[in-house]
DNA sequence: CTACAGCGTTCGGTTTGACGAACACTCGCG
DNA sequence: CGCGAGTGTTCGTCAAACCGAACGCTGTAG
Protein backbone atom coordinates (compact mmCIF):
# COMPACT_ATOMS: atom_id res chain seq x y z
CA UNK A 1 0.00 0.00 0.00
CA UNK A 2 1.98 3.14 -1.01
CA UNK A 3 -0.10 5.64 -1.63
CA UNK A 4 0.23 7.83 1.19
CA UNK A 5 -0.71 11.37 0.44
CA UNK A 6 -4.03 13.24 0.45
CA UNK A 7 -4.54 13.63 -3.32
CA UNK A 8 -6.92 16.44 -3.14
CA UNK A 9 -4.50 18.89 -1.46
CA UNK A 10 -1.44 17.47 -3.84
CA UNK A 11 -3.78 18.65 -6.89
CA UNK A 12 -4.60 22.11 -5.77
CA UNK A 13 -0.68 22.86 -4.73
CA UNK A 14 0.31 20.79 -8.47
CA UNK A 15 -1.80 22.97 -10.67
CA UNK A 16 -1.22 25.97 -9.30
CA UNK A 17 2.67 25.23 -9.46
CA UNK A 18 2.61 24.25 -12.65
CA UNK A 19 0.35 26.78 -13.86
CA UNK A 20 2.96 29.14 -12.68
CA UNK A 21 5.73 27.59 -14.12
CA UNK A 22 3.94 27.41 -17.74
CA UNK A 23 3.58 31.23 -16.71
CA UNK A 24 -0.18 31.51 -18.27
CA UNK A 25 -2.63 33.09 -16.15
CA UNK A 26 -5.96 30.47 -15.25
CA UNK A 27 -8.43 32.08 -17.50
CA UNK A 28 -6.09 31.17 -20.30
CA UNK A 29 -5.10 27.62 -19.09
CA UNK A 30 -9.14 27.09 -18.92
CA UNK A 31 -9.95 28.10 -21.80
CA UNK A 32 -6.85 25.52 -23.27
CA UNK A 33 -7.89 22.69 -21.52
CA UNK A 34 -11.67 23.55 -22.32
CA UNK A 35 -12.96 24.01 -19.20
CA UNK A 36 -14.71 26.95 -17.45
CA UNK A 37 -12.74 28.69 -15.19
CA UNK A 38 -14.66 28.62 -12.29
CA UNK A 39 -13.74 25.12 -12.27
CA UNK A 40 -10.40 25.50 -12.56
CA UNK A 41 -10.31 27.88 -9.72
CA UNK A 42 -12.39 25.49 -7.17
CA UNK A 43 -9.33 22.72 -7.87
CA UNK A 44 -6.80 25.14 -7.37
CA UNK A 45 -8.41 26.57 -3.87
CA UNK A 46 -8.60 22.51 -2.60
CA UNK A 47 -12.14 22.66 -2.90
CA UNK A 48 -13.29 19.80 -5.47
CA UNK A 49 -12.79 16.46 -6.68
CA UNK A 50 -12.15 16.18 -10.37
CA UNK A 51 -13.06 13.87 -12.77
CA UNK A 52 -10.25 12.14 -14.43
CA UNK A 53 -11.37 13.77 -17.62
CA UNK A 54 -10.96 16.87 -15.91
CA UNK A 55 -7.69 16.99 -14.78
CA UNK A 56 -6.53 14.82 -18.20
CA UNK A 57 -7.65 18.07 -19.99
CA UNK A 58 -5.17 20.10 -17.94
CA UNK A 59 -2.25 17.77 -17.82
CA UNK A 60 -2.53 17.92 -21.66
CA UNK A 61 -2.90 21.86 -21.70
CA UNK A 62 -0.28 22.17 -19.47
CA UNK A 63 2.17 19.68 -21.83
CA UNK A 64 2.94 17.68 -17.93
CA UNK A 65 2.52 14.38 -17.62
CA UNK A 66 -0.83 13.54 -16.14
CA UNK A 67 1.38 11.59 -13.01
CA UNK A 68 3.05 14.98 -12.04
CA UNK A 69 -0.52 16.37 -11.10
CA UNK A 70 -1.07 13.98 -8.68
CA UNK A 71 2.11 12.97 -7.17
CA UNK A 72 3.49 14.54 -4.30
CA UNK A 73 6.32 16.80 -4.18
CA UNK A 74 8.74 14.85 -4.26
CA UNK A 75 26.20 26.87 -7.54
CA UNK A 76 28.51 26.67 -9.34
CA UNK A 77 27.71 27.64 -12.98
CA UNK A 78 29.37 25.27 -15.30
CA UNK A 79 30.34 25.48 -18.82
CA UNK A 80 31.67 22.99 -21.04
CA UNK A 81 32.42 24.34 -24.52
CA UNK A 82 31.37 22.47 -27.64
CA UNK A 83 34.56 20.31 -28.15
CA UNK A 84 36.31 21.41 -25.57
CA UNK A 85 36.14 18.21 -23.50
CA UNK A 86 37.49 15.16 -24.60
CA UNK A 87 35.63 13.20 -26.89
CA UNK A 88 35.41 9.05 -26.60
CA UNK A 89 35.08 7.71 -30.00
CA UNK A 90 33.11 4.26 -29.82
CA UNK A 91 35.10 1.28 -31.61
CA UNK A 92 34.73 1.19 -35.30
CA UNK A 93 32.12 3.43 -35.91
CA UNK A 94 32.22 7.31 -36.31
CA UNK A 95 30.62 7.86 -32.99
CA UNK A 96 31.69 10.61 -30.52
CA UNK A 97 30.56 10.67 -26.75
CA UNK A 98 30.67 13.28 -24.09
CA UNK A 99 29.96 12.77 -20.62
CA UNK A 100 28.95 15.96 -19.47
CA UNK A 101 26.79 15.09 -16.42
CA UNK A 102 26.87 12.51 -14.07
CA UNK A 103 23.43 11.87 -12.33
CA UNK A 104 23.50 11.28 -8.44
CA UNK A 105 21.03 8.49 -7.38
CA UNK A 106 17.72 9.71 -5.75
CA UNK A 107 16.91 13.23 -7.92
CA UNK A 108 14.95 12.55 -10.67
CA UNK A 109 15.63 14.35 -14.37
CA UNK A 110 13.03 16.09 -16.64
CA UNK A 111 14.09 16.32 -20.13
CA UNK A 112 12.17 19.30 -22.25
CA UNK A 113 12.96 20.94 -25.61
CA UNK A 114 12.86 24.88 -24.95
CA UNK A 115 12.09 26.96 -28.19
CA UNK A 116 12.93 30.83 -27.63
CA UNK A 117 13.04 33.57 -29.80
CA UNK A 118 15.06 36.53 -29.56
CA UNK A 119 13.55 39.97 -28.21
CA UNK A 120 12.55 38.63 -24.96
CA UNK A 121 13.77 37.78 -21.64
CA UNK A 122 12.59 34.63 -20.11
CA UNK A 123 12.87 35.50 -15.86
CA UNK A 124 12.41 32.12 -14.33
CA UNK A 125 11.70 32.08 -10.74
CA UNK A 126 13.26 29.76 -8.50
CA UNK A 127 12.63 26.37 -8.15
CA UNK A 128 12.31 24.12 -5.31
CA UNK A 129 15.64 23.86 -3.63
CA UNK A 130 18.23 21.49 -4.52
CA UNK A 131 17.66 22.01 -8.15
CA UNK A 132 19.94 22.13 -10.90
CA UNK A 133 19.40 22.48 -14.49
CA UNK A 134 21.32 21.47 -17.29
CA UNK A 135 21.43 22.77 -21.08
CA UNK A 136 22.95 21.90 -24.33
CA UNK A 137 22.12 24.40 -26.75
CA UNK A 138 21.41 22.65 -30.21
CA UNK A 139 20.83 25.92 -32.49
CA UNK A 140 21.61 29.44 -32.07
CA UNK A 141 22.37 31.44 -29.40
CA UNK A 142 21.52 32.26 -25.73
CA UNK A 143 22.28 33.97 -22.87
CA UNK A 144 21.34 31.93 -19.78
CA UNK A 145 22.03 31.21 -16.17
CA UNK A 146 21.77 33.04 -12.85
CA UNK A 147 21.01 36.47 -13.34
CA UNK A 148 23.98 37.65 -11.62
CA UNK A 149 26.21 35.60 -13.37
CA UNK A 150 24.79 35.29 -17.08
CA UNK A 151 26.89 33.27 -19.91
CA UNK A 152 26.88 32.73 -23.51
CA UNK A 153 26.10 29.87 -25.29
CA UNK A 154 26.04 28.48 -28.82
CA UNK A 155 25.66 24.94 -30.45
CA UNK A 156 27.43 22.26 -28.70
CA UNK A 157 27.57 24.27 -25.38
CA UNK A 158 26.75 22.63 -22.66
CA UNK A 159 25.85 24.88 -18.93
CA UNK A 160 24.30 23.99 -15.70
CA UNK A 161 23.24 25.67 -13.04
CA UNK A 162 21.78 26.15 -9.60
CA UNK A 163 17.73 26.19 -10.19
CA UNK A 164 16.80 27.28 -7.02
CA UNK A 165 17.90 31.05 -7.72
CA UNK A 166 16.40 33.42 -10.02
CA UNK A 167 17.77 32.76 -13.51
CA UNK A 168 16.68 33.68 -16.85
CA UNK A 169 16.82 32.42 -20.57
CA UNK A 170 17.47 34.76 -23.39
CA UNK A 171 17.56 34.32 -27.09
CA UNK A 172 20.51 35.84 -28.77
CA UNK A 173 19.48 34.60 -32.82
CA UNK A 174 15.97 33.58 -33.83
CA UNK A 175 15.34 30.00 -34.19
CA UNK A 176 17.70 29.00 -30.58
CA UNK A 177 16.34 26.33 -29.37
CA UNK A 178 17.79 23.64 -26.39
CA UNK A 179 17.66 20.18 -24.62
CA UNK A 180 17.15 21.31 -21.22
CA UNK A 181 17.30 18.35 -18.07
CA UNK A 182 15.70 19.96 -15.06
CA UNK A 183 16.80 18.02 -11.77
CA UNK A 184 15.20 17.83 -8.55
CA UNK A 185 16.16 16.04 -5.21
CA UNK B 1 2.67 15.01 -26.28
CA UNK B 2 2.78 11.94 -23.97
CA UNK B 3 -1.24 11.39 -23.31
CA UNK B 4 -2.18 9.66 -26.45
CA UNK B 5 -4.55 7.49 -25.38
CA UNK B 6 -8.44 8.02 -23.90
CA UNK B 7 -8.43 7.72 -20.41
CA UNK B 8 -11.44 6.44 -20.17
CA UNK B 9 -10.70 3.07 -21.40
CA UNK B 10 -7.27 2.66 -20.00
CA UNK B 11 -8.81 3.03 -16.84
CA UNK B 12 -11.58 0.48 -17.32
CA UNK B 13 -8.91 -1.99 -18.99
CA UNK B 14 -6.78 -1.20 -15.89
CA UNK B 15 -9.40 -1.38 -12.93
CA UNK B 16 -10.38 -5.24 -14.63
CA UNK B 17 -6.53 -6.42 -15.09
CA UNK B 18 -5.40 -5.03 -11.75
CA UNK B 19 -9.00 -7.08 -10.30
CA UNK B 20 -8.30 -10.24 -12.36
CA UNK B 21 -4.52 -10.04 -10.44
CA UNK B 22 -5.83 -9.64 -7.31
CA UNK B 23 -8.24 -12.68 -7.50
CA UNK B 24 -11.07 -10.78 -6.23
CA UNK B 25 -14.64 -10.28 -7.11
CA UNK B 26 -16.29 -6.94 -8.01
CA UNK B 27 -18.39 -7.08 -5.02
CA UNK B 28 -15.12 -7.73 -2.68
CA UNK B 29 -13.64 -4.95 -4.78
CA UNK B 30 -16.55 -2.08 -3.99
CA UNK B 31 -16.53 -3.03 -0.52
CA UNK B 32 -12.79 -2.62 0.05
CA UNK B 33 -13.09 0.73 -1.47
CA UNK B 34 -15.87 1.63 -0.14
CA UNK B 35 -17.72 2.58 -3.42
CA UNK B 36 -21.13 0.81 -4.47
CA UNK B 37 -20.66 -1.77 -7.12
CA UNK B 38 -22.72 -0.38 -9.48
CA UNK B 39 -20.26 2.16 -9.52
CA UNK B 40 -17.35 0.23 -10.25
CA UNK B 41 -19.31 -2.02 -12.81
CA UNK B 42 -19.83 0.88 -14.51
CA UNK B 43 -16.14 1.76 -14.16
CA UNK B 44 -15.01 -1.52 -16.10
CA UNK B 45 -17.47 -1.29 -18.19
CA UNK B 46 -15.94 2.02 -19.88
CA UNK B 47 -18.82 4.19 -19.02
CA UNK B 48 -17.98 6.45 -16.20
CA UNK B 49 -15.79 9.15 -15.56
CA UNK B 50 -14.51 8.03 -12.19
CA UNK B 51 -13.56 11.29 -9.68
CA UNK B 52 -9.66 11.19 -8.16
CA UNK B 53 -11.25 10.18 -4.70
CA UNK B 54 -13.06 7.52 -6.57
CA UNK B 55 -10.11 6.13 -8.22
CA UNK B 56 -7.58 6.70 -5.28
CA UNK B 57 -9.63 4.84 -3.18
CA UNK B 58 -9.58 1.33 -5.81
CA UNK B 59 -5.68 2.59 -6.04
CA UNK B 60 -5.41 1.93 -2.43
CA UNK B 61 -7.61 -1.30 -2.36
CA UNK B 62 -6.20 -3.02 -5.19
CA UNK B 63 -2.49 -2.10 -3.67
CA UNK B 64 -1.24 -0.54 -6.73
CA UNK B 65 -0.03 2.70 -7.42
CA UNK B 66 -2.56 5.69 -8.33
CA UNK B 67 -0.49 5.88 -12.04
CA UNK B 68 -0.79 2.75 -12.50
CA UNK B 69 -4.53 2.47 -13.52
CA UNK B 70 -4.02 5.80 -15.42
CA UNK B 71 -0.90 5.18 -17.69
CA UNK B 72 -2.03 2.99 -20.55
CA UNK B 73 0.39 -0.11 -21.26
CA UNK B 74 3.01 1.19 -23.14
CA UNK B 75 5.63 0.26 -25.72
CA UNK B 76 8.51 0.56 -24.57
CA UNK B 77 9.97 2.36 -27.61
CA UNK B 78 8.08 6.56 -27.71
CA UNK B 79 9.18 8.60 -30.60
CA UNK B 80 7.86 12.42 -29.94
CA UNK B 81 8.41 14.07 -33.37
CA UNK B 82 9.53 17.84 -33.13
CA UNK B 83 6.23 20.30 -33.16
CA UNK B 84 3.51 17.15 -32.43
CA UNK B 85 3.15 17.95 -28.88
CA UNK B 86 1.66 20.81 -27.12
CA UNK B 87 3.99 23.30 -26.44
CA UNK B 88 3.76 25.57 -23.45
CA UNK B 89 4.36 29.27 -23.90
CA UNK B 90 6.32 30.88 -21.05
CA UNK B 91 4.74 34.08 -19.56
CA UNK B 92 5.36 36.97 -22.09
CA UNK B 93 8.68 35.72 -23.32
CA UNK B 94 8.99 33.94 -26.53
CA UNK B 95 9.76 30.73 -25.21
CA UNK B 96 8.13 27.28 -25.99
CA UNK B 97 8.73 24.49 -23.72
CA UNK B 98 7.86 20.78 -24.23
CA UNK B 99 8.15 18.25 -21.29
CA UNK B 100 9.85 15.22 -23.21
CA UNK B 101 10.23 12.48 -20.42
CA UNK B 102 9.36 13.44 -16.63
CA UNK B 103 12.28 11.76 -13.84
CA UNK B 104 11.41 8.72 -11.90
CA UNK B 105 12.51 8.89 -8.18
CA UNK B 106 15.17 6.69 -7.42
CA UNK B 107 17.06 6.58 -10.44
CA UNK B 108 20.26 8.28 -11.87
CA UNK B 109 20.22 10.22 -15.13
CA UNK B 110 23.59 10.71 -17.38
CA UNK B 111 23.69 13.57 -19.96
CA UNK B 112 25.98 13.13 -22.95
CA UNK B 113 26.17 14.59 -26.57
CA UNK B 114 27.29 12.07 -29.14
CA UNK B 115 28.37 12.96 -32.46
CA UNK B 116 27.95 10.20 -35.48
CA UNK B 117 29.26 10.35 -38.77
CA UNK B 118 27.31 7.72 -41.89
CA UNK B 119 28.56 5.03 -42.58
CA UNK B 120 28.84 2.28 -39.75
CA UNK B 121 26.17 1.81 -37.44
CA UNK B 122 26.66 1.29 -33.92
CA UNK B 123 25.39 -1.94 -32.37
CA UNK B 124 25.34 -0.87 -28.32
CA UNK B 125 25.11 -3.94 -25.95
CA UNK B 126 22.79 -4.13 -23.48
CA UNK B 127 23.31 -1.96 -20.28
CA UNK B 128 22.29 -2.96 -17.06
CA UNK B 129 18.56 -3.75 -16.80
CA UNK B 130 16.16 -1.28 -16.12
CA UNK B 131 18.22 0.96 -17.98
CA UNK B 132 16.09 3.49 -20.12
CA UNK B 133 17.51 5.90 -22.97
CA UNK B 134 16.10 9.03 -24.04
CA UNK B 135 17.50 11.10 -26.80
CA UNK B 136 16.91 14.40 -28.59
CA UNK B 137 18.17 15.00 -32.47
CA UNK B 138 20.13 18.18 -32.85
CA UNK B 139 21.11 18.17 -35.79
CA UNK B 140 21.47 15.47 -38.76
CA UNK B 141 19.05 12.89 -39.02
CA UNK B 142 19.66 9.60 -37.57
CA UNK B 143 17.99 5.26 -37.15
CA UNK B 144 17.92 4.18 -33.67
CA UNK B 145 16.31 2.14 -31.58
CA UNK B 146 15.56 -1.34 -30.13
CA UNK B 147 17.19 -3.35 -33.38
CA UNK B 148 14.12 -4.91 -34.28
CA UNK B 149 12.22 -1.76 -34.02
CA UNK B 150 14.13 1.10 -35.64
CA UNK B 151 12.87 4.58 -36.02
CA UNK B 152 13.94 7.23 -38.04
CA UNK B 153 14.48 10.98 -35.63
CA UNK B 154 15.40 14.25 -37.19
CA UNK B 155 16.10 17.66 -35.54
CA UNK B 156 13.53 18.11 -32.82
CA UNK B 157 12.81 14.37 -32.18
CA UNK B 158 12.40 13.03 -28.78
CA UNK B 159 12.93 9.18 -28.89
CA UNK B 160 13.10 6.94 -25.63
CA UNK B 161 13.40 2.99 -25.25
CA UNK B 162 14.94 0.30 -23.26
CA UNK B 163 18.62 0.63 -22.87
CA UNK B 164 18.51 -3.30 -21.68
CA UNK B 165 18.22 -4.93 -25.12
CA UNK B 166 20.15 -4.92 -27.97
CA UNK B 167 19.77 -1.46 -29.97
CA UNK B 168 21.69 0.88 -32.43
CA UNK B 169 22.63 4.21 -33.25
CA UNK B 170 23.31 5.00 -37.46
CA UNK B 171 23.80 8.51 -38.78
CA UNK B 172 22.34 8.72 -42.17
CA UNK B 173 23.54 12.49 -42.71
CA UNK B 174 27.03 14.01 -42.01
CA UNK B 175 27.39 15.79 -39.26
CA UNK B 176 24.23 14.37 -37.38
CA UNK B 177 24.92 14.79 -33.22
CA UNK B 178 21.92 13.95 -30.42
CA UNK B 179 21.63 14.82 -26.95
CA UNK B 180 21.32 11.68 -24.61
CA UNK B 181 20.24 10.97 -21.66
CA UNK B 182 20.89 8.02 -19.84
CA UNK B 183 18.92 7.15 -16.94
CA UNK B 184 19.80 3.92 -14.65
CA UNK B 185 17.65 2.42 -11.95
C1' DC C 1 -37.32 -28.83 -5.95
C1' DT C 2 -36.51 -25.22 -2.74
C1' DA C 3 -33.23 -22.29 -0.22
C1' DC C 4 -29.42 -19.85 0.01
C1' DA C 5 -25.12 -17.34 -1.14
C1' DG C 6 -22.37 -15.48 -4.29
C1' DC C 7 -21.67 -13.10 -8.67
C1' DG C 8 -22.29 -8.83 -11.93
C1' DT C 9 -25.82 -5.87 -14.05
C1' DT C 10 -29.68 -2.51 -14.25
C1' DC C 11 -32.95 0.63 -12.16
C1' DG C 12 -34.69 5.45 -9.74
C1' DG C 13 -33.08 8.97 -6.30
C1' DT C 14 -29.75 11.96 -4.26
C1' DT C 15 -25.40 14.36 -4.08
C1' DT C 16 -22.06 17.04 -6.50
C1' DG C 17 -18.90 18.34 -10.21
C1' DA C 18 -18.90 21.31 -14.20
C1' DC C 19 -20.80 25.16 -16.52
C1' DG C 20 -21.68 30.13 -17.60
C1' DA C 21 -22.97 34.62 -16.08
C1' DA C 22 -22.22 38.07 -12.91
C1' DC C 23 -19.13 39.85 -9.71
C1' DA C 24 -15.08 42.64 -7.49
C1' DC C 25 -10.57 43.84 -8.40
C1' DT C 26 -6.24 45.71 -10.71
C1' DC C 27 -3.85 47.83 -14.30
C1' DG C 28 -2.83 50.92 -18.39
C1' DC C 29 -4.79 54.41 -21.41
C1' DG C 30 -7.08 58.70 -22.87
C1' DC D 1 -11.89 60.59 -13.80
C1' DG D 2 -14.18 56.91 -16.91
C1' DC D 3 -13.21 53.09 -19.70
C1' DG D 4 -11.78 48.71 -21.33
C1' DA D 5 -9.22 44.40 -20.85
C1' DG D 6 -7.36 41.56 -18.00
C1' DT D 7 -7.22 38.92 -13.54
C1' DG D 8 -9.53 35.40 -10.11
C1' DT D 9 -13.72 34.79 -7.43
C1' DT D 10 -18.75 33.58 -6.23
C1' DC D 11 -23.27 32.59 -7.51
C1' DG D 12 -27.59 29.50 -9.61
C1' DT D 13 -28.55 25.81 -12.81
C1' DC D 14 -28.04 21.35 -15.02
C1' DA D 15 -26.03 17.05 -16.10
C1' DA D 16 -23.87 13.15 -14.25
C1' DA D 17 -21.25 10.51 -10.74
C1' DC D 18 -22.43 7.94 -6.99
C1' DC D 19 -25.48 5.39 -4.14
C1' DG D 20 -28.73 1.60 -2.56
C1' DA D 21 -32.11 -1.66 -3.74
C1' DA D 22 -33.79 -4.77 -6.81
C1' DC D 23 -32.95 -7.93 -10.51
C1' DG D 24 -31.31 -12.23 -13.18
C1' DC D 25 -27.90 -15.51 -13.14
C1' DT D 26 -24.94 -19.61 -11.49
C1' DG D 27 -23.55 -23.06 -8.35
C1' DT D 28 -24.06 -25.66 -3.93
C1' DA D 29 -26.37 -27.51 -0.22
C1' DG D 30 -30.16 -29.37 2.26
Amino acid sequence: MQQPAPPLAVIAAALRRERDRAGISLTELARRAGLAKSTLSQLESGSGNPSIETLWALGVALGVPFSRLVEPPSSPVRVVRAGSSPRVRAEGADVYGTLLSAGVPGTRRDVYVLELEPGARRDADPHIPGSVEHMVVAGGRIRTGPVDELVEVGPGDYVTFPGDVPHSYEALEPGSWVILVMEHR
